[in-house]
DNA sequence: ATGAAAGCGCTAACAT
DNA sequence: ATGTTAGCGCTTTCAT
């Protein structure tokens, strides 16, 4: 490694002090015009970079935000860091990347890396894993940190949150179904204790209560999330005696399983529709078509970015615990063609 | 922010000198087990956390990689970074990831972030934007610093790469359709000067000229790389007195309009076939599922550690400038299905 | 408007 | 095996 240009050199090249070239370098109140020109024009001319590591150390402040995902493959996470990053360059920040890989040993040890960064804040969202001890999040609160949890959240942290309505992404999933003229909804999620599944499905029983619909037991099936759990939760469906005519499936690669298996079985929309959450890149472009819930990464994003900048602005950046949510949007393609139409023609 | 612990609290509160306790804590030779003992509950006891900055501050390494890629949201390079990330944690490093959205000047403004961080390294995949002038990256091997380019890389930076044969790519595409019966086979990519890409359409002349094909300029679109350039890429070529039967596309998102387009022709696949490059997640998907080039983004992550891992080993990093080459494998799919074998039938 | 000097938390000679 | 001390490069009082 090189000797770089510090201030010193600035300074004592054109004989003034590190102060002055200090105040001058970020124009601070009170620094002549003449000596901020002086000082910028030598600092471009001995290529000086400011050195991160030091104004942090002295001033506290890294402008680094932490992020935690359990992958950065899943392209709705992608799509959220993307829209963080965007947002959060014209403040200065840069953001450190973690990944959990859903467990929760390595959430935790990405967290005290983040910490021994001493980055200014952290958004994170929870790993499969981390259902009920969420305590090592508790010590960013402690340290007063901004923390920011998004789409996974937990009640028990007591910090501002970015989610999508879950229970009425569930809620809208059945309704589109029902609306449709499917008679018999049934459910293929994950069997994880994560609160944004439980939410969906909770709008979804209610929307069929809505319609007056039964809700069976035997519909709701409770797996993993992935093409093959899809594929096999269509297996367990079409084993009981009654066999719904739709299925939602937790996210868009079960969906996809879910309207592979039954396509192999004769059974593809519209005789039995399918549902996903996600509206992944592929989900319009497979076939049939995937109808799903869009969950707008962007705009959850966006919203962690501003919570964070209102939580450096406060003294107590736990002053108010805002809770953005963002509404869910159906977006209708062929896997819930109208069972309605088709028998029609 | 609150006070946090430091190793001096640790020190006073056992009656030693920080430097005992410097080296307890990172288990130095020459440190009795007994006050390492004491000393890490200590730690322990008063939860501290060592303090990055200062460390880096102090011995000049940060343990933080930075990465630079057009965008987070391609998955291909949201696979490299996912294997870079596995692969570099276990050595201890996180990583900062900058896309340049394929401009330049983020890119320069992302490396000029990176290198005020003090990154240890720096891993970048060029921008679009950037063909000729590479200078900004110049900074980093005059400091000294690791750097290493994957998949869009430039002949005139010195420093150790990783890429895939791009040139056997473009080979391999063509080959494989001529093999499958393929007589004229068209060329949708675009027409910025990355090395990557003029590779990829020289090896696929080269196929044709090894199978005495005519090359023909016209059936060379040189446009973007999108769903929607792909399908314009087809009028064009639909346009044109003498049709291909088979067209490569640059990457699987054009790849994927090209097969949109000819199907709404009546033209889809094995009229026309179509391939792409890169393996998408949603290739394999769609239909016809795309016939593509794999590129092992998990190879070239591994890779581009193993490299910077040797780099950081030596006195002068770019002693040796290693040139991976990680070679790519057909997937072959149902937009390539033999037009011999549909002829037949 | 500028300078002098202390110190952020740690590491690494150099002592002992 | 442990202590002393001088920085790393910057910011920030407090003087002038």
């Amino acid at each position: 490694m090189k000797k770089l240009t510090t201030i010193y050199d600035i300074a004592s090249a054109l004989g003034i002090t590190v102060s002055t070239v200090s105040r001058a370098l970020r124009d601070f109140p009170g620094t002549s015009e003449s000596t901020r020109k002086t000082v910028v024009d030598m600092a471009a001319k001995l290529d000086y970079r400011p050195n991160k590591l030091a104004s942090a150390l002295k001033s506290g402040k890294t402008y680094i935000i932490g992020i935690i995902v359990p992958s950065i493959e899943a392209h709705f996470f992608a799509s959220i860091i993307h829209s963080i990053e965007d947002e959060l360059k014209e403040s200065g920040y840069s953001i450190i990347v973690c990944q959990s890989s859903e467990s929760r040993s390595k959430e935790v040890k990405g967290l005290n890396t983040l910490l021994e960064t001493q980055v200014d804040g952290i958004m994170a969202s929870l790993a499969l894993e981390t259902t009920d001890d969420v305590s090592h999040f508790q010590e960013v609160i402690n340290q007063n940190k901004p923390l920011i949890l998004f789409d996974r959240v937990h009640d028990s942290l007591k910090v501002p949150t970015v989610t999508i309505n879950d229970f009425r992404a569930g809620f809208l999933a059945a309704s589109h179904l029902i609306e449709k003229g499917y008679k018999r909804i049934a459910f293929v999620t994950t069997s994880h204790k994560i609160k944004i599944f439980g939410e969906r499905l909770e709008g979804y029983k209610q929307a069929l209560r809505m319609n007056n619909m039964a809700i069976y037991q035997e519909d709701i099936i409770l797996g993993g999330l992935s093409i093959k759990d899809g594929r096999f939760g269509v297996s367990k469906l079409l084993r009981n005696e009654n066999r719904p005519d739709a299925i939602i499936a937790g996210d868009d690669f079960t969906a996809l399983g879910v309207a592979r298996k039954l396509r192999e079985a004769g059974l593809e929309p519209p005789i039995i529709g399918v549902m996903g959450f996600a509206n992944e890149v592929f989900s319009s472009y497979v076939s049939p078509s995937l109808s799903t819930v869009d969950q707008h990464p962007d705009l959850i994003g966006k919203e962690c970015v501003k919570l964070f900048l209102e939580m450096i602005k406060q003294a107590n950046p736990y002053d108010k615990l805002t809770q953005i949510i963002v509404e869910p949007t159906i977006v209708d393609r062929q896997s819930t063609r109208s069972y309605l139409e088709q028998k029609v023609v």
